[in-house]
DNA sequence: CGCCGATAGTTTAATTCTAAAATAATCGCT
DNA sequence: AGCGATTATTTTAGAATTAAACTATCGGCG
């Protein structure tokens, strides 16, 4: 409680914990800007590839990745909460997608509010295409890490995606 | 080293190594799935956050919070750098800072071409006024996780950045 | 049935972002 | 001194993004 911060006093005891330290948190901080670095540095490479290699948007192909797994297709407002980005952007790029002829759209026949769309012969197989060097990439970027730290770091973003989501609940619902 | 994938096949011997087994890279690719979703989760709540509690927005408090560490002011060049996003967004960003009274922008002096920004006192009041909430924001979205997980993950984001460094700079020097 | 709150999407306005071309200044050489 | 390559930034055009207001539909309940 009384305790200066991040130049790491030797005499803080084993109860000195991170809720009885002064509200610093310069460690969390520099945890999330290191998740950050790591995570732009991947999304802009990945981008830059897919526009040199295939002329293709990084976002149009995430809306085609989601697809591809989703063979009765997909709800509009389920693909906005998997990529996480707002509705109002995925209106857009599935219009888009429609124009360039790689998804339908139809109205869910059950809720006429409901809009599905699927992945079309075209965009299957132009998705596949890219999907393959896709997965090359990726791979190349975790290559100096062992197997070990891989599985390592699964657990880890599992638990802080867990941690993440109970904290953002926990702040709606007091 | 032995690790099976998600399947678990049970028959893959201890010789069936990462580089050993079909180009499928499926687990890297659900390790960086899971990296973005943790990003995008904390990201898109921390911008929430922002702009209910002090309308401020993310990319301009992220502005902020270089200058904030360099007494010295920034060339915009080093920002860009810093935040890993493009020039041409910077130079507006910027703009708005300076016509809000945020931070004072020169020339700099040894190099013409150079333009050197840096907090006001507004700037750093108020960045700090924010900062300070802000922190406590971060630090609950890891306060789930034991210390001994958070220096895990410190260690291990850190290999990954190395890591993705390598693989980048590789592709661009065969 | 008919209203009412919730849900699914769209629209709108403004901001953020990128890539690429343009501008301007510096640096390294000869 | 001056030329050519490099570097720092700005501009431009367009895509992606969000929040908030709006429209349409659904589901339950009196």
């Amino acid at each position: 409680m009384t305790t200066p911060e991040e130049q790491s006093p030797l005499w803080i005891d084993a109860e000195t914990t991170v809720a009885a330290r002064p509200a610093d948190h310069k460690m969390e901080l520099r945890l999330w800007l290191r998740l950050l670095s790591c995570s732009r540095l991947i999304e802009n490479d990945i981008r830059r590839h897919l526009n040199a290699e295939f002329d293709f948007s990084l976002p149009r192909f995430d809306i085609l990745a989601q697809l591809d797994r989703a063979d009765a297709g997909l709800v509009l407002g389920e693909v906005s909460k998997r990529l996480m980005v707002s509705a109002g952007n995925i209106t857009s790029l599935v219009e888009g997608l429609v124009k360039s002829g790689h998804i339908t759209r139809t109205t869910s026949s059950g809720d006429r509010r409901a809009q599905v769309i699927r992945l079309t012969d075209k965009g299957r197989r132009e998705f596949r295409r890219m999907a393959k060097v896709h997965g090359d990439w990726i791979a190349r970027y975790f290559e100096h890490l062992s197997q070990k730290d891989i599985d390592k770091l699964m657990d880890l973003l599992a638990s802080l995606k867990d941690s993440t989501r109970e904290t953002i609940l926990a702040r709606q619902q007091p």
